[in-house]
DNA sequence: CTAAGTGTACTAGATGAAATAATACAGTTA
DNA sequence: TAACTGTATTATTTCATCTAGTACACTTAG
């Protein structure tokens, strides 16, 4: 369910995050859905326990989760929307992003062909090639 | 002519990478110039010059810059080559970003519309130095 | 030659974020 | 009761970044 790289400059509490977040817009993970309990995550990860609190506090914070002590920690009802409304963000970063890739000359065509790809096959990930002419994805070390 | 955030995540040494590179690409460092000192710009931006040459170590090393012991450092005949090689490991990067966005429901034609205006626009950054059409500088990017 | 500039190297210390470790407390549930 | 759950606290470690200070070798203008 996650995958966890103590490699990358990311800290593993953003990754824990980011990665839930990912399952829940990708429809992995339902409103109301119990997701795994603090320890149980540190164990299954070998993980220390405090971070993966502190990607849940962060989380419930946000208003993503909803953590009920006792019970355990859940998809909040408007965790998709939530979602959603930040990931409009991203369309700058988009742009930044293309900016620099119209600067080194590479053809508008290759980066409108990346975007399709992109709607084309929403569901792959990281380590999951899901159906596509994704390329061999190697480092993700530079988050920037 | 640079644009430091100390307040970024972004270690400065790497925003100074970053903008350097930014100002090969757009043309308005070119091959064979001499970029500021180690020291003045250290001064200039009131950053210990060992940040400084940490970046222009790193650059040196990757063969954008010549260092040249008593006299500078200058931008390399292939800096825009070597750079914009680079760039393309970013169409990766824009089709991750890309999928978050398609999976957050936002219509594809909106990516596709931020990806044309970075091509019509390609200089459009913090800096802008006098490079393109200079256009109003509301892009303030998000550390990263 | 001298002086001021250049890049480079080195050690030392300060700072902050991240992660670990070890407890502890309170609520829920079989 | 026992085993789970989330939460809180303190201390410690680790690491990257940045600063500070010094030093050396080179180039160039005077």
């Amino acid at each position: 369910m996650f995958n966890i790289d103590g490699m990358s400059r990311q800290p593993v509490y953003e990754q824990i995050i980011q990665q839930l977040e990912r399952l829940v817009l990708s429809g992995v993970m339902k409103p109301g859905e119990q997701i795994p309990s603090v320890r149980g995550l540190s164990v299954q990860l070998s993980i220390n326990p405090n971070t993966i609190q502190k990607a849940y506090s962060e989380l419930d914070r946000r208003g993503i989760l909803c953590s009920v002590p006792g019970k355990g920690c859940f998809i909040s009802d408007n965790a998709h929307i939530l979602l959603a409304e930040n990931r409009r963000k991203d369309l700058d970063k988009l742009e930044e992003l293309a900016r620099g890739i119209a600067l080194a000359g590479i053809e508008k065509r290759e980066a409108i062909d990346a975007v399709e790809r992109a709607y084309q096959n929403p569901h792959a990930a990281e380590g999951n090639p899901g159906g596509g002419q994704t390329q061999a994805i190697e480092e993700r070390r530079e988050n920037g």
